[in-house]
DNA sequence: ATTTTATTGTCTATAAAGTAGACAATAAAA
DNA sequence: TTTTATTGTCTACTTTATAGACAATAAAAT
């Protein structure tokens, strides 16, 4: 099975996913560090196979870098510029170094063409994911949004795009759910809605707001052993 | 220069268009019936070529069809699921009688794949567009959105989600004026966006919500010799 | 020349939604 | 028993949205 072969795969057409976490009031991204060159990181990606609808390919990739298969997942936007290639990969299959990859001449083929990659994005219980490595990746990690290392081709731009994307539909689709555990306490709630809009809001107006919306169920409380009132646990209503 | 050929343009992907106009109080989408099979409708599309970016490609179909340069476009979805094959053209190409295509053999090579569609969604001035055919129209017409036929593949779904997206960005983007000539009165506006959103608006309510964006300016009046008071022409402030 | 008709521009009143300030309730430490 | 930090909710105020009303007016009808 030839991971670069345009039989089973369509080529110049990728799959690239921003898969968003949340952790310490924190949005968090997985990224993967490439055990081949230097200092190489990319967002979870891959191919389509010519059997595989978008959808599916995408969910796949999913499934194989965070072990989870009910997942929030969207696509946002394609990306394609006409310059738009791997040029770090490239970099380093003409090295002549060993790579990981098992056909190197198959690969250089196929990374020697333009690339257009449709972004998908997913939201994620971040405690319920155990990062999975494929062949080519050294690591993969929940790094911070706010603070991502340089990645490749236009990976950034990919993330920003997919945050502006989350930032419209957090509210109005009421997804944030997915990156939350199962039962949570509202300012828990509103700590991530601040992670995401990078923005306070008014604890009163906030909890106001959202009670209205009548999604949430109140649960017991939550005893903390904190020195203070207990805040209620809620849990999304679906 | 043979368009069907991997090396000139990028396989297995291509771009549609759903072109806007509006008249008649209606919205209406330039639709393509082909010159070859029977009642093949298509929303008017192409190839990528290798050295042009998505949006580049996008561009310039669009400028083939309509003869605009300054268009509002815009990326809204890419289409692909694993049985997404054009089979109307197959079919026609199966059947040995002749067609405008210039290599057959290419042709069927070319078409026999499953491919993967960006949708882009456009907005013109209806007056100012002469529709263009090219080799494989019969003709190129403006249709109501409200009454297409069926259209090839996926091409309605196309239109139901770029309408939906429409909806969403009318307001929020300002972009409605790109579907009306330079000078417009308030009801003409307030036309357009009951027939984008299918909706009656409150007239008093609609021209106070119009002038609080502060984007219109007035003009003098417009006399129709209508047998009543002269509304005021606008012009979108940009 | 005056009245009539259809439409326009804008005003006011009311309803709904968003924002800001206040305070009692409470879990656990002091 | 008092203190502290936080929670849940109330009320007042501001802004925005919705509904009803009416004078202004261009041209036809009288």
């Amino acid at each position: 099975m030839n991971q670069f072969n345009p039989e089973q795969y369509i080529p110049q057409l990728s799959i690239d996913s921003v898969i968003f976490g949340y952790r310490k009031k924190q949005l968090h991204v997985l990224i993967s560090k490439m055990n081949f060159g230097h200092n190489i990181y990319t967002l979870p990606g891959g191919f389509i196979s010519q059997d595989q609808g978008i959808d599916e390919a995408a969910l796949q990739i999913l499934k194989e870098r965070t072990g989870l298969k009910d997942i929030f997942l969207e696509q946002y936007k394609t990306f394609g510029p006409a310059d738009r290639k791997n040029n770090p990969i490239l970099d380093v299959l003409d090295q002549d170094k060993p790579t990981p990859m098992p056909d190197e001449q198959a690969a250089v083929e196929w990374f020697s063409k333009r690339f257009i990659s449709i972004g998908y994005y997913a939201l994620v219980d971040i405690n319920k994911v155990k990062p999975q490595k494929t062949d080519l990746d050294e690591s993969v990690d929940w790094l911070p949004i706010e603070s991502l290392p340089s990645l490749i081709m236009d990976h950034n731009q990919m993330v920003q795009e997919a945050l502006e994307t989350l930032r419209r539909n957090l509210d109005e689709k009421l997804i944030g759910f997915n990156l939350l555990p199962e039962t949570f306490t509202m300012r828990e709630l509103q700590e991530l809605y601040e992670a995401v809009y990078d923005k306070a809001f008014a604890r009163n107006n906030f909890q106001k707001k959202m009670l209205s919306l009548e999604v949430l169920e109140r649960l017991e409380k939550k005893f903390t052993g904190a020195a203070n009132k207990a805040p209620y646990l809620y849990r999304f209503r679906r």
